[in-house]
DNA sequence: GTCTATACATAGATAGAC
DNA sequence: GTCTATCTATGTATAGAC
């Protein structure tokens, strides 16, 4: 599997996620049709993705959000009852996306070689996709309220526990070493991260989004493989 | 080497820091006497780098580090002239300590592998010692205003440089593997990252400094030995 | 040198017109 | 549904007393 051949098995499209923002939030969203929603909530997260890859969504002010997404300070209430709700809803709605894609590509397979490397790609190349997402859902983990930043916490530890299932199954059939699982798997996820939260050095130095993703393997199948 | 046997070595003394910090702004400290700027600095430094820990500088108030500092907001600014210097002053100091050590560490010896495990080590156990100035340096550095900016990626990529320089050592005395080498220091310092991004799960986990960073040397010599 | 009091700006959020 | 106008709170930064 290629990057290109990922975006096209893989669709994300805006509409749906937006669609299950509005089912989830039906209470905060006073905008009664459900095109009008639809519609501008795409509008307001491009936006909050687009400022906040530049500042942090504390620096974003409702002004600075109503001049990026064409909405008025007034009509963004619409859709939320605080801009703590909008930090929540977006985080909330990236970590649904990333698990439920991630774990859809890794059934796949049941050769733990394999599903290893199906992980290890479909994380790069959904966070390369999904870029600003992946990066506000990291960086802004730390300014959501006590409990949300519990289930964000809760949710990378479900992922990296999906990679340390991969790397037991592999050491029971005797294909992948005996080595420190948790710590294995802790530092593959390290690696997935360094992808978008340092996109900026992989640009500049022309790796690309295949080139990284195949070194990772590079690097994990050194240390598992027998 | 050990952390404790690095902690004895490696002496950072508060003091001397907040020494080097009046020099670098004589021009913004208005306090005249020195031993008060020495031991207000840390303080105020100490606070801000606690309440960091629990949320983002912006969002600490000049009232917050007021009331964790002791002093009053008023006498803050005897010691800076915004509240955006304080994060410059702190991040730029920050990046001198990190890399002076290290690279204070690394010319100890000649031999690439010796090297490269001193520079892991160094890195890790530096970042255990000073853990919350390296998780704000790390995390704040967006915040930075332009300039600053781009200063803190030059000190990202020399600290890379250090790693890629070693590993060409290794490669051209033919103890390490002819590998990608910007990918491989990439990865190494993602791994290194980690240590600090990360601590609390590490922490959870049980995992000791030692036992991490022997890891990542395990990680790394496997990619990279013969 | 440090405090208290306060000026001034900007933020989030709401009300009511359209 | 969306806008403009505005309320209120909070933040940074300063002035002047001690």
């Amino acid at each position: 599997m290629t990057y290109n051949e990922f975006k096209k098995i893989v669709k994300i499209s805006k509409e749906e996620i937006s669609g299950q923002i509005l089912e989830r939030n039906r209470d905060s969203i006073k905008v009664k049709k459900e095109e009008k929603v639809i519609e501008n909530l795409i509008r307001i997260i491009d936006a909050t993705l687009k400022i906040c890859s530049k500042k942090s969504f504390q620096a974003m002010s409702i002004r600075d959000l109503s001049a990026e997404s064409g909405l008025s300070g007034g009509a963004l209430y619409s859709y939320f009852s605080s801009k703590e709700e909008l930090l929540v809803l977006i985080q909330t709605q990236g970590r649904e996306i990333a698990n439920r894609v991630l774990v859809d590509q890794v059934v796949k397979s049941s050769d733990p070689v394999e599903k290893l490397r199906i992980a290890i790609k479909s994380h790069i190349y959904l966070s390369e996709a999904m870029r600003n997402w992946f990066y506000f859902t990291y960086i802004e983990a730390r300014n959501l309220p006590k409990n949300e930043q519990k289930l964000a916490i809760e949710s990378e530890l479900q992922t990296e526990k999906l990679f340390i299932d991969i790397i037991n199954g592999g050491i029971e059939e005797k294909v992948f070493r005996d080595e420190n699982v948790v710590l294995v798997a802790s530092v593959i996820k390290a690696m997935l991260q360094d992808w978008y939260l340092k996109s900026w050095k992989y640009r500049n130095r022309k790796v690309s989004v295949d080139d990284y993703a195949d070194f990772v393997i590079h690097v994990a199948e050194s240390i598992l493989l027998i």
